[in-house]
DNA sequence: CGACACATGTTGACACTGAGTACATTGAAT
DNA sequence: ATTCAATGTACTCAGTGTCAACATGTGTCG
């Protein structure tokens, strides 16, 4: 609705959104660029003219998750500096519900290493921007002596770890949720655990 | 080599077999039984006969990954009683290590959500034998106190998090190599990071 | 011992779906 | 009027899963 000024309106655009709805609803496996053809009334070779082939596409669908993830842990960010503590706190609970928000969006992201061995430009780089968010927050902290005086990229890929080790195993339905109360509960006990390890001990 | 008794040898172990091999080579989302086929110069239908479909051939290799995966893990629960904060380094440790090892065999366990939308009698059983592995070793630091006084499944989940979070970063290469010296250092600072929030503290 | 059932595997189809390519066509802008 | 990007048409190739008909070892039962 934005620039049907083209031809057959802006199909890029168009596809992207499509697919984002196949992958919410099917899982990023199952996408096939004839259903998103179909699903636009457009030819089913009309796609390659904007992706060079279907990993192309996940790699563009990818990155928008990336950024909406960067997105997601911009609040946290910017209570870094005055409470990194609580920044970290917000950043895991806010990185785990982006998970479980988009549980076959986040798949799309993480669960396709191939993506890494044709080079995608910008995958990378939104990927970094993700992870810089974390590593603000430690950096903050470790500077104000809340945190415990280690390298900044041991306390960060830590975090980083346990987030994205707890969102997947929640996301695959590995744990087994008849021994848990309530997965808030749980994200909040694993986020003391892992903070219990990244604060400064008490003296 | 072993039992060429048969009418074609025993295929479904030979099936299962070189699809192991796809499977490392080219990964999971790759494997066609039709391939499978032809490398055991066998007909395209033989292997309905022995399975349902790909899904139902995959899941049991993704069983078998999980009994690998136990397996490995079984040193670490045998320390467990005399000293759990070895264990449970070597338990890390291990699974890892096991992950690295067999990176595409790993991936096809856990990437795989679509195998609990099904009902593949074993594998439940198999995933719950890994875990189990960690469980136990939590319970014994417990109740030795050596480990802090929190629900054990709260403190296995954690720790489970964040080794499977780690070495799924670490298998899809999110983790820039340029910034970390050496995976071993990485592993060894993670799992005691680890370590600090499963601890007892010091008094 | 012989006959028969049964599981395993073969052959040769078939319907369906998806990926990707070559070449033709449209239509909007210059 | 021409040009060029965006789209369409018509194809090839490969994989999944199915089916029916047939072949051959294996073991069992009379």
């Amino acid at each position: 609705m934005q620039k049907p000024t083209y031809h057959h309106g802006n199909l890029k655009a168009a596809l992207l959104s499509v697919a984002l709805d196949h992958v919410r609803q099917y899982g990023a496996d199952k996408i096939s660029l004839r259903a998103l053809a179909r699903d636009l009334g457009v030819s089913q070779t009309a796609p390659y003219r904007h992706f060079a082939d279907k990993d192309a596409l996940l790699a563009e669908l990818a990155a928008e998750g990336f950024n909406l993830l960067a997105q997601a842990l911009q609040p946290a960010t910017q209570t870094a500096q005055h409470d990194p503590v609580s920044a970290m706190e917000q950043a895991g609970a806010s990185y785990v519900k982006f998970a479980l928000t988009h549980p076959e969006h986040y798949r799309l992201m993480f669960g396709s290493a191939h993506f890494h061995d044709r080079c995608f430009p910008g995958l990378d780089r939104t990927t970094e921007q993700s992870y810089d968010a974390i590593l603000q927050i430690i950096e903050a902290g470790i500077s104000q002596g809340v945190f415990r005086a280690a390298a900044t990229e041991l306390l960060a890929l830590s975090a980083w770890s346990t987030v994205h080790g707890l969102a997947s195993l929640l996301i695959d339905e590995l744990i087994d949720q008849s021994r848990v109360e309530d997965n808030e509960q749980l994200i909040k006990a694993i986020a003391n655990t892992l903070m219990q390890g990244i604060l400064t001990p008490p003296t």
